[in-house]
Order: structure tokens, then sequence, then C-alpha cells
DNA sequence: TAGGACGGTAAA
DNA sequence: TTACCGTCCTAA
């Protein structure tokens, strides 16, 4: 009798045996359908054939599989990858396995439809009617209603020939197919650097076998069209390729590139596609038939048909890890999925990750570098303003210096950028007369105030309330203070400045749609807008020809808050937001306002030493044996109730294991004590990078239980500590 | 004693 | 995760 171990989309259980009777052929990576229970579930045969009948559950106790879809069966190195990743970041396979089956409804088939055409055969009595039915149908196909209305006929008489055999039903797939970008489309006349570049990829490509990049090219250097080159290789090869980008928002002006070289838009696969959407992409990938895919983090463990080549574009991102649920970071993972798959993966970006640096130092990665920029463009010229020194007017944050800046920009009718990273309009509402301060009652964050959609607002739970017309504490009227900038506070700064000026705010709340976003760009490229205000979210991705000037509101922000990636975060977010300045034939200029000039990531900054910097930053963390030298895992250990997140996380940490070279901090309340309601407590393990901490922690938590209403979970190699 | 809330556990 | 079962409690 055969017996399959078939992994189920269930995160609570492990993988189950059951029987595969005659009618059902499975291998290894075969989508089923299995019982559990009273209800239908479906999963993937892990292993077949082979296994013994163990004591553990008899060959008489295994139920049969219910079905087995018709799919190709995962690949092995889509299996190993999963296996991976639940082991590295301690989730459950099933969680994984999810992300690579992510569309229920398109296990079941794509969306169809019935149509009906003549089969060639007479019906026995041939009315006149049915005969000038047939004659005029032809060799037509459609609903019957059409074909009715073709013959000129009654529905009756065409579904009459259906019952006798004249005309037959056809099942037609309603999914239009993707059109196969054209890797000959609009190949662009590269420089002598970047075709460099781009043959090394190239070849990676046509070789195969697993080979990570880095591809590490100043702001507007062209790292797109190099790695664009690389993508054509793997279309002529007909093999697919996965593009990762670190924000949904950043796909639209990348679907606009990509459809000016290659003559068609990609697959795009990110959380916000409709159902409809996700079940055509998922089966073009399976299929093969998605040539290229752009997606945000989750598109990386689809079951591609042929993959060929991943790209990580602006691959220091720390979006790309995931903060929640399977707390994978997608640059890691993409590097493991080209490993076990054995094709090239290229990580794009102009201020690549300590980690990333690492791994090219130790000839782990390969490094390719483009070190001017495009076109003849100059790198813009960066300096600080001292804030102390040249502060702005009471109740402004824009320095003189900077403010006369964007009047010289604006006299030239060219473009500039005011980067904030704050949404929304003052960050903390305060009470004058008693200093109450406007909380978030399932956080512990500030309730930030957007004056755009009249409300406060929570930027981790989403709780809102309306403006508040007194102090809820002492009753007091006119008493309420909006405390500190965000974007909105700016725009409103530059618009009393200059009343002309048109200009955008461009966040998260401002682009929440791809349509938003394209309405952006387009504003932007036709020269109706003269001053952006925008956080993150400008800092990446796009190409504004005319826009010359860029100032950095507040460069202290980032290096507040003892995270240790803060200087490298700052320094990688202004480098990229000053890269956006100056990319066109006229040079560039960034400000940076600071109160720190001599700070070393100013400096650095200023005075273009990237490399002095990297090299700082990187003993500093030899020095502390932080990442990439030492390893951190932090144990978040959250309930609705405190006593018990307290007391398990006490428990946890009585039962921390000795072992040498690994240190356990804690508990103490997580850096946010309370979030969307869980009281949020944290242990920190600080281990030697060759420790298999992952394994001490699955037998330190397996010795210890604790109530279900807690949750405990591990972020394996953490990004926030903020 | 019926019925509901709760907690533990099996699901192959 | 979900379904089911036993235990305990309350209302009738």
């Amino acid at each position: 009798m055969t017996r399959a171990r078939v992994l189920l989309l269930n995160a609570a259980i492990g993988p189950l045996d059951y029987r595969v009777d005659r009618e059902h052929a499975v291998e290894p990576g075969s989508i089923v359908l299995a019982p559990l229970g009273p209800r239908q579930l479906a999963g993937v045969v892990w292993e077949a054939d082979r296994l013994p009948s163990d004591a553990e559950v008899g060959d008489n106790r295994l139920r049969p599989l219910a079905g087995v879809y018709d799919l190709p069966p995962l690949g092995a190195p889509l299996r190993r990858l999963i296996e991976w990743t639940a082991d590295y970041y301690l989730a459950s396979p099933a969680s994984v396995l999810r992300m690579a089956l992510a569309s229920a409804s398109a296990l079941d088939g794509g969306r169809t439809t019935v149509e009906y055409r003549a089969t060639g055969a007479m019906p026995d009595r041939l009315t006149p009617q049915r005969a000038q039915a047939l004659e005029r149908i032809g060799e037509r196909q459609g609903l019957v209603r059409e074909l009715a209305m073709i013959a000129d006929v009654s529905d009756a008489v065409i579904r009459g020939l259906v019952k006798l055999g004249a005309i037959e039903a056809v099942e037609v797939r309603m999914d239009d197919p993707f059109i196969a970008p054209d890797p000959d489309h609009a190949a662009p006349a590269l420089s002598p650097e970047q075709r460099a570049a781009a043959d090394t990829f190239m070849a990676a490509v046509r070789d195969g076998g697993a080979a990570p990049f880095l591809l590490d090219g100043v702001t507007g250097s062209g790292k797109t069209e190099v790695y664009f080159e690389a993508v054509a290789e793997a279309i002529r090869q007909n093999r697919q390729t996965l593009v990762l980008l670190p924000e949904i928002a950043l796909t639209e002006p990348f679907l606009k590139r990509f459809a000016a070289r290659f003559g068609h838009q990609p697959v795009a696969w990110h959380s916000d596609l409709r159902q409809s959407q996700r079940r055509r992409a998922w089966r073009a990938i399976v299929s093969g038939e998605a040539k290229v895919v752009v997606g945000a983090r989750s598109a990386l463990f689809l079951p591609y048909a042929r993959l060929g080549l991943i790209v990580v574009d602006e691959a220091h991102e720390s979006s790309f890890k995931q903060e929640d649920g399977v707390m994978y970071h997608a640059r890691d993972v993409a590097v493991m999925r080209g490993r076990f798959e054995g094709v090239p993966v290229i990580l794009a970006s102009a201020t690549p990750a300590i980690e990333t640096r690492q791994q090219v130092a130790l000839g782990h990665y390969t490094e390719v570098k483009l070190p001017s920029r495009f076109g003849g463009a100059t790198m813009p010229d960066i300096a600080a303003l001292n804030l102390l020194a040249d502060p702005p007017l009471r109740g402004r944050w824009l320095a003189p210096s900077l403010v006369r800046a964007l009047e010289e920009t604006l006299e030239r009718k060219e473009q500039s950028l005011l980067f904030l990273n704050r949404r929304g309009y003052a960050p903390l509402t305060l009470c004058r007369t008693c200093g109450h301060r406007f909380q978030c009652p399932n956080c512990t964050a500030w309730m930030v105030e957007h004056r755009l959609t009249a409300r406060l607002a929570c930027h981790h739970c989403g709780h809102v309330m309306p403006p508040p017309a007194a102090c809820p504490e002492c009753g007091e009227t006119d008493s309420l203070v909006p405390c500190g900038p965000g974007v909105e506070r700016i725009a409103d700064e530059v618009g009393a400045l200059f009343p002309e000026a048109r200009t955008a705010i461009v966040t998260s709340d401002t682009l929440w749609s791809p349509a938003k976003s394209a309405e952006f760009v387009n504003r932007m490229e036709a020269g109706e807008i003269d001053i952006v205000i925008g956080t993150q979210l400008v800092t990446k991705g796009y190409h504004f020809p005319n826009l010359t000037l860029v100032g950095v509101v507040d460069a202290d922000l980032g290096l507040s808050g003892g995270d240790l990636r803060a200087a490298e975060r700052s320094f990688q977010q202004i480098a990229q937001v000053a890269g956006r300045a100056g990319r066109g034939a006229k040079p560039g200029r960034v400000l940076v306002q600071t109160r720190e000039p001599d700070a070393p990531v100013i400096r650095a900054l200023v005075s273009g030493d990237a490399d002095g910097f990297y090299a700082a930053e990187t003993e500093a963390r030899r020095h502390a044996n932080a990442p990439p030298f030492g390893r951190f895992a932090a144990l978040i250990i959250s309930s609705e109730n405190l006593d018990d997140a307290v007391n398990t996380a006490r428990a946890i940490g009585r039962a921390a294991p000795e072992v040498e070279g690994m240190s356990v901090y804690g508990p103490a309340p997580a850096p946010l004590a309370m979030l969307r309601g869980r009281h949020r407590q944290r242990l920190l393990v600080h281990a030697r990078r060759t420790l298999d901490v992952q394994d001490v922690i699955r037998e330190w938590l397996g010795a210890v239980d604790w109530p279900k209403s807690v949750r405990v979970a591990v972020d394996v190699d953490p990004y926030s500590f903020v």
C-alpha cells in the first residue's frame, strides 16, 4: 500500500500520513486535498512511497487522500526553501507553505465559462431552423445566446442541437493570458561601464548555477537598465525572472519603466491584489506563462515553473524584513532560493547593507560596481546646515539658507524635494495647561495629528479619533498644541513662504494606490509640481531630471534610539534621498539640516566618504560582536493581560540555558511595551555567529509552558530594536 | 437535568 | 486551526 506524508495548510500541525489510492498518482511536491477531521484541507506531499509503515500511526488508521490537484508538483528546490525558512526563522513549515500556495482559489482552476461550437455532425432531423443555424454559425464559437443571435434563431434551437450532438460545449478560460515581454523591444544604449556589468549578469543567466551578486552603483548610475539586460537574457532563455521591490508604492513607476524597455508590463504580485488577479497571476507563475514577476517580498515563495533569475532591488531596504507572521528577511531568503534553484541573484543598491558588504568581503558574493552616474550627470553636492548656527524662525522648521535655496530653485523653474520621515501634521499633541499627551489606548505611542483627514491616528494599530476640541484631562479649550513637525506641517510652512509654489505631499497617506502614484509621477514629469514634501517613500526609485534641490529637514531624527543600525540607516536614507537630486543635465544640490554637523554620518555624507563611514561602522560592529559578526534573536512575549506576559517572560527567562558564546538579556518591556492592545515583554539573545541559536531556542522554549492567551514569537536576526 | 462556558486534545 | 468531548456550573 502507498503512503504519503502530507504537509497541510495548517500551521498548528506537522506532516500527517495518508493512504494513496490507485486512482491518485502522487510524488513529492504534489498538491493534494486531504481529509482532516470533518473537513478537507489542501496540502503538499512531502514524502511518498518508500515510507515505512511506522508504528505510530498504523496503516489501518490512515485515511485516503481526497484528491490530487491538476497542477505541477512543487519542485525540490522550493520544498527545500520552505524547510530551510521554517527551520531558520523558527516558523512552522505550514505557515511558509501558505506563502507558496498563496491563493486557495487558484488551486481549483482558473476562471472559466462554457461556450458552444458546431461539431460537424448533422442532426437526424434537419429542420430549416437547424440548417440555418448550423450554416450561419460555421466555425464560430460563443454563448448560446450569441450563437442564436448570429443564426437568427431562438435559443431553443441551439439547445436542441446541443442535445443532438451537433453542437458541443467547450470550457473556455476567461483569464486573459499575460503577454510576454519582448527582450529586444527597446534595448537602451549603455555606457561601457554598464555594458560590462550587464555582460557579467547575462553570462551568469546563460550559464545558470547559483551566483549571488551585489550590484553596487551610485544613485543615478542606471542599475535598473543593467539588470534589465539580465532579465532580457532570462526571457530569451525562456526562464522566469522575479524582481523584488521593497514597497508596493514602487511597483507603479517600475511597471512603466519595464513596459518602456520590454513593450509589455510584467506580472505584478503584492498583498493588494484582488482575489481574481491573484488567482490569474498565481496560475501564470505556476505554468511558466508569467515570464517576469515583480512583487513585494511575498512573491519570493511562489512556485515558479522555470525560475532563471532573482533581482532584489534597493536590497538594503529594511522593509524586506517581515515583522509579523514568519519573520523572514526577503533579501537573505532570496539568496537561499537562488542557491537551491541554482540561479543567479542580483542584489542592487546604491547603499548596500553592511551584512551584504561583508558577504562580498568574504568572497561569497561577487561585487559589480557602477561608480559614476549615467549620461554625464554628476553626483549632487551635499552640504550640512547647522541648525544651531542658522536656526529657523520660531515655530518654523526650515533654516533661512534652505529657504533661500528653495527660492533660487523656484526662480530657475526647477523642482525641489523636502524630505522628512514623519507622516501627518505633528507627531504629538500636548495640553499646555495640564501637560496631557494624547496616547493610543492600544499602543505605547502618541496619536499623530493628520490635518488632511482631520483626525488623530496611531501609526501602529490604526486607531483614530477626531481632533479634540478640549483637553480630556483638564477640560481646557484652546490649550492644545501640536508638537514637532510632520510633512503636512512642512507643507504649510512652504505654503506660507511661497504662496505661488505648487506643492505635493508624498507619503503612504497620499499615494495609497497605483493610480495615485502614477498621477504623482505624471504631474512631476509634466512640471506641474515645484516642491515635493515627502517621507521615505520618495527616497528611492524615482527619476525626475528637473529635480535639482533636496532638503533634509531633520537628519538627526533617525539617529536617536539605541538601534544598532541607526547610523547605517540614516546614512542610507539621506544618501538615497540626496540621490534624487541632479539626475539629469543640471547639477543637484543637497542641504542637510542637523544639530550635529560633526556626527560621523553627516561628515561622511558631506565629504562623500562612504567607504570610510562603512569601514568605521563595520569596525564598530565587529567590536560589539553585532551582526554580521555576531547574531541576535529576540523573544517577544505578548498577551492582552500584563501579568500573564510578565510571568511568562520571567518563566522563560529563568529557563534560559547556560550556553557558551550566548548571553540572554531581560526580560524587560519590549520597545513598544504595548502594541495593538497586547502587552509585550522581550528577551534578547546575543550569540556568537557560529552558534546554532535556533536549535538552542527550540529546546529552551520546548521545556517551558505558558497559558494559551500568551503568544511567544521569535525574531531571528531582528531589525527593529525600537 | 438540559444547556452553556471552558479547557484540553486530536486531527493521519 | 477547528471540532469535539468531558467537566463544571447554573437555571429550571
